[in-house]
Formats: structure tokens, sequence, C-alpha cells
DNA sequence: TTAATCGTCGATTGAGTTTGTCTACGATTA
DNA sequence: TAATCGTAGACAAACTCAATCGACGATTAA
């Protein structure tokens, strides 16, 4: 029961490109080497976040990545959907589906009763969706004020630094 | 990010321990066989309760396993913390370790700003904290009430005849 | 007292997933 | 034309999960 690391690349790394101008983008590379994580497989974190609508590549030299909405319509479970897949947190198996007093059903007994499904999996859903209902609830830009508030100037100026294209060279 | 197969045996396991009286026991065979489910494996997830307080058992032969609290006071919760361990749904892995400006810090810059943690995590922490609470709320007695109301009363009845032990003999 | 039953523990194995690399490819720019 | 960049897929190593096996100690019935 846990996260994969690429939703912990994929946030960390769409904090970098919350300030980019529509005409720039952020390459794969500066952002791997920035934060000092493998460059191809940082790749494949934001193949899944282009898929899903959250960011946009620009290809070519000079390509990268930057954000495809506004930084107030990507919340952490868009990000987390997007990364991760839609499975769902607990899925009954039917584990009574050889149960010996109602193997004709094929269904466990306390997983089906007529149309509902199985009370112990519905607690579960439930369960999730008031993860889901606050990871919603918070965006990237809520997430952008925070760390502006949070974190020291000079170190949020440094990275919007570090990532500012000489295009003048 | 799912919760292990131990979850649902656990829980759906723990329904038939509700109404036996303190004197008697239901053994790992009975279960495992009534539910299809593999023996020995289900000896490990019991061994997990066990450990956590929330079943005792009674070696021997005859032996098997009861409730070791009031089922009001075994939620859901509980028991996924008994099975699973207690693991942080999400750990930042201080990716920014190696982060080119800050190098010196050892630390992520968004992950730590002064004493407070990364502010991602905390997001994420908030998130788990609101499943847990939603699964805290959820008791086993709960669950007995709910099955008794949406299962057949045969099929409870089925199952309290089948885990009812033939003392006299 | 002996044999069968039952919970406990640890080692091990196999499957599946996660993390990550490598390579080839197409688009773009200098 | 060559270097840079995103895209895609094959592949491999590491890790986790599910499940099995065998040895052990406790208990009960014969």
């Amino acid at each position: 029961m846990k996260y994969s690391v690429m939703v912990e690349y994929a946030l960390h790394s769409l904090v970098y490109l919350i300030d980019v101008p529509s005409n720039e983008s952020i390459g794969i590379k500066d952002l791997s080497e920035f934060q000092g994580l493998s460059e191809t497989y940082l790749s494949k974190v934001f193949g899944k976040l282009s898929k899903a609508g959250i960011v946009s590549s620009v290809s070519g030299v000079k390509g990268g990545y930057k954000l495809a909405k506004a930084p107030e319509e990507i919340s952490f479970w868009d990000v987390i959907k997007a990364v991760e897949g839609v499975k769902p947190i607990f899925q009954c198996q039917n584990i009574l589906k050889n149960n010996l007093m109602y193997v004709d059903k094929e269904k466990c007994s306390s997983c089906t009763s007529g149309n509902s499904t199985c009370t112990i999996n519905l607690v579960m859903l439930e369960a999730e969706q008031q993860m889901y209902a606050f990871l919603s609830s918070k965006t990237i830009s809520w997430l952008d004020k925070e760390l502006e508030q949070v974190l020291p100037k000079e170190i949020r100026v440094g990275s919007r630094e570090y990532f500012k294209r000489n295009d003048s060279i």
C-alpha cells in the first residue's frame, strides 16, 4: 500500500513548470539533472503526464515540457491518476468463490446479496474516496502559493534561474 | 497502490469470529476450508492479527482463534494496521538529495524548510489520514450489523452452523 | 505415554510489479 | 547534415506479495 516514486517525481517536477511561460519549456535533461534523477525514467513519467493532458511537449532541439492546463486545474489526484492509473485500492477477489456452502453462486456470500456488492468492499471504496476528495482539492497552484510562503525566497528564485534558458547566446 | 489480499482475508475471516463465545474458538483449517483459502497463508494472517491483539489463540487440539476484544473496539483500520504494518502511503525519498543547488543541505529544497517537512509529503499524509479516519470509524460490530441487514438470513445462519463445533460426540 | 491435532516461526520459491537502462526513431533546430 | 530533444518499446535487476514447506511446541484424546 504505497504510491510509486513516479508520483513523487511528477509532483516535484511539476513545481518547476508552474512559472514557465507558454512559449517556453523545460527539458527532461535539465529537470532530471537538477533533481538528481534518472533521465530516462523521468521521461517515462512525463510521457504519462503528457498522455493525460497535464503537460504538453515540445519536440526537437530546445524542446521540453510545459503545463498544458492552468495550475489551478491540476490537482494532486489528477497527477496520481495520470501516473499510477486508476486501479482501485482494494478489490475483493471473491475469495469465497469456492465457499463450501455457496459454490453454485460463484460469488462470496458477504460479497453479493442481490445486486449490491460486498459490504467490506464498499467500505474500502468509500475510504478511498475520502482520500481522493482531499487530493482533488489540492491543486498545483495551491502548492505553488504554499511553497512561496514556506520556502526561503532564494531557493525558489534559484531554481527558476537554473531553468531559465539563455536564448540569447 | 493497493492493499494486499491479507486485508481481505482478515476482514472476511473476522466476520465468522464475531459470534464465537469466549470459551470457544474456530480453527484455521475450518476458516480456510470454508472460504476456499490457503490454510498456511491464512495462518500467517492470523499470526499478525494475534500479535496485534485483535484475536487470541488457543493452541493444541481443538484450538483456534477468537476475538481478543469486543467487536466494537476493532476497526477496519486496526485490522489493516495489524496486517499491513504502518508504513506511510507516500514517503518522500528526498529525491533532491543530489540537487545541484543544495547539495550541502542533503535534503530536497521543497522537502525541508526549517523544521517543517516537505509540503508535498504533508499533503499526501493528510490525504492518508482522511482515509484512516474513515476506516477507524467502521468497526467489526458495525460490519456485523450491516451484514445482518444486507445478507439473506440463511447464509449467516448457515455459516454459524458450519463453524459450530460438535463438542458432544 | 503416545499419537494426532493445532498454532508459531522461518526459510524458500514463484509471480508480478516497480525501477531503471538501452536502443532505435522521428521531429526540430543550428 | 549533425546535434538535440521527446517517444516508444524491449529488456534487466530489484523488490514485493502470495503461497508452500518443514520443524517445533502446546494440547488433547485414546
